[in-house]
DNA sequence: CGGTTTCCTTGACAAGCTGAAACATCAAGC
DNA sequence: GCTTGATGTTTCAGCTTGTCAAGGAAACCG
């Protein structure tokens, strides 16, 4: 019943495994020193180009709004994000970055790289070659 | 204050960003087919190859071991795990995949690598490039 | 205007996760 | 042997994330 897989491929899929743990660990990490769950930090950097309806967010996220409003709650407690109403259409809540939060969000975008750096432990022209394979992987 | 980040490291860094955001809602999706959470999943993919005591499971997951009891409570639950206690040791509790665990395992990780196959939309010679350039990544 | 749709929020609920406390068992030293 | 300390698991309270259903406000449309 077990279909035939290439072990090539099967390979790759655990190594991708390993390394989006990994990514994970850091990512949470990187968000605690700025006390940011995982959750709040996604949203944060959505946020740092320029505010967003909730909705947007959450097709960013690929979950539902109603789950927006609990993140953006904390993060408007901690004073990093705000709501303003949209002129337009009184009906959406635009969702911005505060100076603060702007601030943090880079920040949080300088360490994540300077933690993935280790990671990526591979020359510059390695490093092209990673981003070529992984640009087609992504449509 | 901006540390100065090199583009290419940047973009790589944001490339695996989406293709980790990826790989999880495909993990998550291939879970919910056999009525687990991406975490159940994770558990019973680790017990595939043979039981764990509790607390190495954690390791493994990089969490707390009490977290790891109500995972295994609810993968006991649906009749995919088990508890048996180590005869070595009567502290510990050896989880254990049952027969039906290991094979919703391997359908798993079967469905997992097929999900996963058109994301490698990449030659032979490509999967064997990027798995190289993984494996240096993972110490 | 009235009906419908869209956007956000609220409430109830499940799961993941942590940290502290409790309990049983082992292991070492006296 | 007994005590003391360390280890493995569980339980509990608490938080965050996530879903779903229901509700209110505003926009749109006929």
């Amino acid at each position: 019943m077990t279909r035939r897989m290439d072990p090539l491929t099967a390979e790759v899929v655990d190594l991708f495994g390993t390394v989006v743990a990994r990514y994970h660990q850091e990512y949470d990490a990187a968000a605690a020193v700025h006390h940011l769950t995982g959750a709040q930090a996604r949203v944060l950097a959505l946020l740092a180009p320029g505010p967003l309806p909730m909705r947007r967010i959450a097709e960013r996220l690929k979950c539902e709004p109603s789950n927006i409003t609990g993140i953006v709650d904390r993060l408007e407690a901690q004073g990093l994000a705000e709501r303003r109403t949209d002129p337009a259409d009184r009906r959406v809540k635009l969702a911005a970055a505060t100076e603060e939060g702007s601030v943090t969000a880079e920040r949080l975008r300088d360490s994540l790289e300077f933690a993935r750096e280790p990671l990526a432990a591979l020359s510059e022209e390695e490093r092209g070659m990673l981003r070529d394979l992984l640009a087609r992987m992504v449509p």
